[in-house]
DNA sequence: GAACAGGTGAAGT
DNA sequence: ACTTCACCTGTT
């Protein structure tokens, strides 16, 4: 990794594919806004940085100290993406999505925030799970200045698990509201311990993780892929479903130890191109069509 | 208004 | 084991 640190921002020659837009576009994290030149604005373990490419230099703008020890592990700067491209690219499907995708890079998230911030995601669209999060993260967050700005730190369990009915209700988070109270409890009395399910397998760590009210297997995987960076875990919502209905050659087990990664291609592919189910496929069983008669 | 939006879990076959 | 359905809320 070769970098100078000049006028406040980090400047690396070798960072290899690096696509803000579809890093912070393709859907795995909730937190990061777009500027008037194409770099990305955001804040990930209590700091704030910007990021942009630009005369083929990534530039993140950020404290001094802080590349090291924060941005350069939550980049994932020192994965060498272009191999992992070619070993992903088996058909054409594959290498449409990768290329569509290109510079996307999985971020090493905090698990805490992944695992609040995915139990919100369930049957919701991405700018309402943003809102969400932004209110909780205004609401108990830490506030603090940084590149002349404002900025709010994600809220501890501590401060989650404080909230009370009417301050959680005000984040119009509907029935997903108790399920983040009682994440944050299990993490606060240490029935969720995070560096225990680092250590276990990806299946132990996903069974454990699944204990949680509104914790099944696609929030899991969202949680171990994006917050533990377990690379295996193969999340699979409606879209990735509707990969699996259109081209059947597609299976996790097909793309290795690093499969997690092949998926977010697919996801963002599937997404931005709306790729349809085949007809009279039945895609889900889930907030798809559903006749409701309130009472 | 009804349908839909990155699911989940309980209850019913 | 597989299917159906309710669940908050905001947007189209």
């Amino acid at each position: 990794m070769i970098f100078t640190y000049f006028d406040g921002t980090a400047r690396i020659s070798d960072a290899g594919l690096f696509s803000p837009v579809n890093t912070f576009e393709c859907g795995q994290c909730f937190r990061w806004l777009p500027d008037e030149n194409g770099g990305y604005t955001g804040v990930a373990f209590g700091k704030a940085a910007n990021v942009r490419v630009e005369d083929g230099y990534l530039r993140i703008k950020c404290d001094p100290s802080d590349f090291e020890t924060v941005w350069r592990a939550y980049f994932d700067l020192d994965r060498d993406y272009e191999v992992l491209n070619s070993v992903f690219s088996i058909d054409d499907f594959t290498q449409r999505a990768v290329s569509f995708g290109n510079g996307m890079r999985i971020l090493r998230q905090e698990p805490f925030e992944t695992l609040i911030s995915f139990i919100f995601s369930q049957c919701n669209n991405i700018s309402r799970i943003r809102s969400i999060i932004k209110s909780l993260c205004m609401l108990s967050g830490e506030k603090f200045e940084a590149m002349g700005k404002t900025f709010f730190t994600f809220p501890t369990a501590l401060k989650i698990n404080s909230l009370s009915e009417r301050e959680l209700q005000s984040l119009r988070a509907g029935y997903r509201a108790p399920y983040v109270r009682e994440a944050a409890n299990a993490v606060l009395t240490g029935s969720i311990n995070f560096n225990a399910l680092r250590a276990l397998g990806t299946e132990e760590a996903r069974k454990e993780i699944m204990r949680l009210p509104g914790v099944g297997k696609k929030v899991a995987d969202c949680f171990l892929l994006f917050g533990l960076q377990k690379y295996d875990a193969f999340p699979a919502d409606v879209w990735i479903k509707k990969v699996f209905a259109n081209y059947p050659g597609i299976t996790p087990s097909r793309f290795g130890e690093f499969a997690g990664i092949a998926q977010q291609y697919f996801f963002y592919y599937a997404r931005e191109n709306k790729l349809e189910s085949p007809k009279g496929e039945i895609i889900s069983d889930a907030c798809e069509k559903k006749e409701k008669h309130n009472t």
